[in-house]
DNA sequence: CTGAAAGCGCTTACAG
DNA sequence: CTGAAAGCGCTTACAG
């Protein structure tokens, strides 16, 4: 579609394409559709007018007959102050972005904070305006999973969605094992007082990495010790408090490992402060490999998650199930990544 | 539209909302589309109507007769390294997605990272995918704007675009007296060999602010010292950099007015690492309000800018402009914010 | 104020 | 392999 001097849309179509090309507007859609059913010499003629007319494909025109819209939508019903706070959402959302646009695919970004943004979402999406959604809603209460499985849309969602819903894709990083992996390498450097700020109980990250540590501890043969246990809520303010009851709890605290980067800044702020040295009195693991990991001091040894592919995973699946498979779960391996705060 | 177990849609149209009405198609169409000329009976015989059928419109009928998408596409020019290090395009993109939310219009997030993406994009957009775009590119040597411009697509650009193109629409933070409140406030409190780090000389932040700079040393009777002025690209690590070498080429600094909030941090770590006390020693002013502002310690005394108000100004002038309003400039004020540093 | 009708640009059986 | 034709769901002059 061009737009004339005037302003208006002067649209070149499939007809002046046709025309110019010497053969039926059929024949032109057919090799706009993948060109089964055509004559070589068709075929080309066809792409030479294409290329002459500087024809582009209405996709409303498209859309209409089809009732597909071609696109998805990257839905957050986080709140908003979280989303932002988080680094792995922009990665996410970023290499989403990327990983749609490959195949041409716009991303629509929607984000539910408030219950009214939810319900218009939910309408729009629900309308049959987008082919499928990207999730991301890391709490349970949301009933927006359920929402869209009724309404038959296909779904992925970041992270296992807590709750009933068993029938829905999804894909994660394996949070368990990446808890496994920071708190054998503490106990492998030697230290015994190994605490965990863990997330919230209703996220996949706090009740699995909270799992993973207790598992580690006793395969590790070391007791069980409910004070060396604190929580927090993601955020590095979180992270603070949680460090200083830890101190008041278990002064002789000598390793943490923390659910996030962000909290886990907190705790090295409030080590800090207390005048705990990290690592040489306290060593501090963190979880994700975000930005914070690397603007906290000392920068933070890590639990890397592999945004790109779960993104890359994501898209993949939600196009799979667009297209008529069934639902499926991946979890993607995660890896220790060294660096000074333990 | 709603999807039968079969999974395939089984939509409602205007057509089981006209016949549900007892009215013609045609006055559907009508109260759908603002009421007017429609009786009050018909009215609400329509609305009844909606209601029982659960009726949503088809926006890919509407779109492919009106030619107009009822969606805009939010485009970003910007290398992603940046984007992703620089919170204020999370605060931009989700008010900007809200703001639009609210008028029902779903926005497109557009990643031009290379040159491919960008072409992509640019393609999407010239086929009247898109109403309009709100552009987040703040280098000058960039083409996009021309583009947009020569095919008519109605934009609104946050920052002012350098370069030629006069006749496009932007809303802006008035950089220069941001500039000019900082460094007032650095002399104020008493600072007499008062550095800046400014930003990339492509970019509007990057002239305005050290123009802003300039003056108000002049005003205040300051001498003007090139070896005052170090620049940086914005990021952390050039803030440390920059600052490493204002050290040398001028030991006596004790103020530095920094043109963001992420270079100030980068400056402060390196301001502690040479020994030097902030604020006691050399005074640190920031620029954006960023949440690095908060996590830089000391926290930053810095120049808020209004990114709600830019957003929403943003949104409000690219409705305008797709409503056929000339194009304008809106500069929003700052605001100075005192914290630590300075 | 209202209905009948044309038409937006495309895809897809249906015949050949 | 190809064309003629129907139809996707809507909006908008055009008559009344």
């Amino acid at each position: 579609m061009n737009r004339g001097t005037d302003g208006k849309r002067r649209s070149v179509t499939i007809h002046d394409v046709a025309r110019e090309a010497g053969v039926s507007r059929g024949t032109v859609s057919r090799v706009l559709n993948g060109g089964h059913y055509v004559s070589p010499s068709a075929q080309t003629a066809v792409n030479n007018a294409i290329r002459r007319t500087g024809y582009v494909v209405n996709r409303h025109a498209r859309s209409l007959i089809t009732g597909k819209s071609d696109s998805v939508a990257f839905l957050l019903t986080e709140p908003q102050e979280r989303f932002f706070e988080d680094p792995n959402f922009n990665v996410l959302l970023r290499s989403c972005t990327q990983a749609l646009a490959a195949q041409d695919i716009p991303l629509l970004l929607m984000i539910a904070g408030t219950e009214a943004e939810r319900r218009r979402n939910l309408r729009y999406i629900e309308a049959g305006h987008v082919d499928g959604v990207l999730l991301v809603s890391s709490h349970s209460g949301d009933s927006v999973v359920r929402d869209l499985e009724a309404a038959g849309v296909p779904l992925v969602a970041c992270g296992k969605p807590l709750g009933q819903s068993t029938s829905v894709s999804y894909v994660a990083a394996d949070d368990r094992d990446g808890a496994r992996q920071m708190v054998r390498y503490l106990h492998a450097s030697g230290r015994r007082r190994i605490a965990t700020v863990s997330g919230p109980s209703d996220t996949p990250g706090g009740v699995e990495r909270l799992a993973g540590y207790r598992e580690t501890l006793a395969e590790c043969g070391l007791p069980a010790d409910e004070s060396l246990i604190v929580s927090g809520d993601y955020s590095r303010a979180s992270g603070e408090t949680a460090a200083e009851l830890l101190l008041r709890q278990a002064p002789d605290v000598d390793a943490v490992f923390v659910a996030s980067d962000l909290m886990a800044q907190g705790v090295t702020d409030a080590l800090a402060r207390a005048g705990r040295r990290v690592p040489e009195d306290v060593a501090v693991g963190g979880f994700d490999d975000s930005p914070a990991a690397l603007s906290a001091r000392p920068p933070l040894t890590t639990i890397r998650q592999p945004w790109d592919r779960i993104s890359n995973e994501m898209v993949r699946m939600l196009l799979a199930r667009i297209a008529g498979e069934q639902h499926a779960a991946v979890i993607l391996p995660t890896d220790l990544v060294r660096r000074e705060s333990a």
